[in-house]
DNA sequence: CTGTTAGCGCGTTCAT
DNA sequence: ATGAACGCGCTAACAG
C-alpha cells in the first residue's frame, strides 16, 4: 500500500505537495499536479482514512442505530438518511440493537468511539437519563421516533396519539360504535401512546371503551392473529378493529378469513404506519401514514448541521401521521 | 477528550502500561490494573479508533455494498450479515449503488480507503474484470449474488435457471400446457438466467414456447401489472404463469383481479425469491426460495475466514433454490 | 509556490 | 512488571 512518502519520492516533490494536491489546496503549480497525479496513478495510492481521522479529527461518518434494518421500516429509514449523507459526503456506520438496551448503549459507545460526529439514534430501551447523556457529551447526536422534553431540539418524533385518534375517528366516522383494539405487548412508549389515542377517540365521542374490547399480542402478524383470535372467542357485537401497526392488522385479517367473516364487509380494519405490505395485503389495508421518510431526512440534516457546529433548528420535530384509505373499512 | 497519556498521568503509571490494560496485556500487576481502571473511568476515557487503525492496521469493519437497504431482500441480507459480524466484533460500514455502476465503484473503493478489510459485494453493473481487480487487491473480499468463473472461491450465488425451471416444471407437473412468463427488463444476469430457465422447462417437456407467451417489465409490482395486462389482451389460453420475482408477481395478481379472473381457480401464478410479500399476498403467493439468508451468512464468514488470512473453503458456493407452495397454483 | 517539521493517539519493541 | 522512545500515514503551520 502506497504513502504519500511513496508518491512525494516518485514525483520528486515533498510529502506536503503531495498532500496538497491531494487536498486540492488552490497553491499548487500545475506540473507538481501533473506529477503528482500521475505518480498516485502509478503507485495506484490511496489515502490512508484513519490517518486522516487522527490528524484532521474528523471521520465523516455518519452512525446510524435501528432496532432492526430487515424490517421495512427501518430500512426505509436508512435509505432516507443515507440519501442526506452522501449528499454531504458522509459514509455509514450502522447497527441494530434488536431491542435489547445493551445493544443500544454498546452500539452508541462505539459509534463515539469511531469517531462518529453525526448520529441518528432510534432507541427504545434506554432510559432518558441515559439518553440524555450521551446527547450532552455529542453535540450531533439525534434521537429519531423519541421524544425527551428536556433534549427536545434533538428529537424527531410522531405524534403516536394522534395517529390512533385518528384511525379510530376515521372508523366512528364511518358509523361503527363497538370498536375494538389490538394492542402491542411490547413495553414501549408508543403501544402506550397509540392505546391511548384509541381510548381518547371513543371517549370524545362518548362510545364504548373497556378493557374488554382489547387484546394485545407480539407486534407481528402472530401476535395480531393471536389477538384476534381472543376478540373474536368473546363473541362481542364488534363491527371494526383498530390496530397497532400493519403486521398485526395482517395477522387479524388471516384471523378473520378463517373464521368466514368478511372484511370490510362484516368487520373494518385499520392498520398503522403504511408499511411495505399494506398495499399488498387483501382487501389493501387501510392504515396511518408514519411518515417515517421525511422524518428520516430531517434527522439526517439536523444531525449533520448540529455535528458542524451550525445553529439549526428544523421547523417540525413532531410529525403528524395521516390517513391513508384504501379498501379495509366500510360505513356502516 | 481523555488519551492514553492523561490516563497514565492520572493513574501515575506509563502509557505502555495503560495500553497494556486496556489490551488486556497478561503481564500487568493488579495494582496497575486497578489504578489505570480507575483513571480510565474518571477521565470516562475512550480509545479512539483511529489512533488504533492506524498502528494497528485494522479496523474491525466490514463493508457492505447492496443495491437498496430499504428492499426488504437486502435487508434480510444484511442482518443476516450482521450477526455474524457482530459475534467476531466487526462493525459495518454500508452503502447502496442503487444499480449504479459508478456508485458501485465508489463505494468498494471507499471500503478499501476506510481500510475495511472483509467486504461484502452485491454488484449487478461491474465488468466482472473490475472486480476481479478488486477481488486480486482485497483479500476479504466475497462477492454475493454473483459469479465469476476467474474468482469462483469468492463467490456465493443463486442458480437462478435452476429456480425458474423448478418453478415452470412446478406448473408443467399441476396439468398446465399454456405458460407465460412476466419477464424483467432489467439488463443482468438474473434476468436471463431466470428467463432461461423457464424456457428450459418448456421444452424438456416439450411444450409451446414463444416470444409472444413472455412480457417484459421494471421488476417491480407497476411492471408486473403492465406485463399482465399485455399478456391478457393478447388473449392467449394461458392457464399459468410465471414470474421473475414476488414484486412482479403482485403486480399480475392485481392485473388479474381487475379483471376478474380467479387465482388459482382460472389462473396460477408463480412468483420468485419468497420475498416478505409473498406470504401476504392473496392468495398467499407460491414462490421459489432465495436463501438469501443462508448466503449472505456464508458470504459473511468466508469474507472474515479470508480477510484474517485463513484458508477456508465453504461447502455451497452455489445455493439451490427450493419451492414454497402456497395457494396461488392449482391443478388442471 | 514548496519543503521541513511537528504532532494526532496509540501499540510495540527494547531496555530495565 | 514497567517505562522511554519510535513510528503508523497524514495535515497543518511555518519558513523560505
Amino acid at each position: 500500500m502506497a504513502t504519500v512518502k511513496d508518491v512525494a519520492k516518485e514525483a520528486n516533490v515533498s510529502i506536503a505537495t503531495v498532500s496538497r494536491v491531494i487536498n486540492h489546496s488552490p497553491k499548487v503549480s500545475k506540473v507538481a499536479i501533473q506529477a503528482v497525479t500521475t505518480a498516485m496513478k502509478k503507485l495506484s495510492y490511496r489515502p490512508n482514512a484513519a490517518a486522516r481521522a487522527l490528524v484532521s479529527k474528523s471521520t465523516k461518518t455518519m452512525g446510524i442505530l435501528v432496532a432492526d434494518v430487515s424490517d421495512p421500516f427501518f430500512g426505509t429509514m436508512v435509505k432516507a438518511i443515507d440519501t442526506v449523507a452522501t449528499e454531504q459526503g458522509k459514509h455509514l456506520l450502522i447497527s441494530n440493537s434488536y431491542h435489547s438496551a445493551k445493544k443500544e448503549r454498546e452500539t452508541i459507545e462505539l459509534f463515539i468511539n469511531q469517531g462518529c460526529e453525526a448520529l441518528v439514534i432510534h432507541s427504545k430501551s434506554l432510559k432518558s437519563q441515559e439518553l440524555i447523556s450521551f446527547a450532552e457529551e455529542i453535540p450531533g447526536l439525534v434521537l429519531i421516533n423519541r421524544f425527551i422534553p428536556e433534549i427536545a431540539n434533538r428529537c424527531i418524533a410522531l405524534d403516536n396519539l394522534k395517529g390512533s385518534y385518528l384511525a379510530t375517528e376515521y372508523l366512528i366516522k364511518n358509523g361503527h360504535k363497538n370498536i375494538g383494539y389490538i394492542c402491542s405487548n411490547h413495553n414501549i412508549e408508543d403501544a402506550k401512546q397509540r392505546k391511548a389515542g384509541y381510548l381518547a377517540a371513543l371517549e370524545d365521542n362518548s362510545l364504548e371503551h373497556s378493557e374488554n374490547l382489547i387484546e394485545y399480542g407480539t407486534n407481528n402478524e402472530e401476535g395480531g392473529q393471536k389477538a384476534m383470535t381472543k376478540l373474536l372467542a368473546k363473541g362481542l357485537p364488534m363491527t371494526a378493529i383498530a390496530t397497532y401497526n400493519d403486521y398485526m392488522a395482517a395477522g387479524a385479517l388471516s384471523a378473520l378469513e378463517d373464521n368466514n367473516i368478511a372484511v370490510p364487509k362484516n368487520m373494518s380494519i385499520i392498520g398503522f404506519d403504511n408499511g411495505l405490505i399494506a398495499q399488498y395485503l387483501h382487501p389493501k389495508l387501510t392504515t396511518v401514514l408514519y411518515p417515517i421518510q421525511i422524518m428520516a431526512k430531517n434527522a439526517a440534516i439536523l444531525s449533520l448541521k448540529l455535528a458542524n457546529k451550525e445553529e439549526y433548528k428544523v421547523e417540525t420535530m413532531i410529525f403528524v401521521p395521516t390517513l391513508v384509505k384504501r379498501l379495509s373499512v366500510n360505513a356502516i
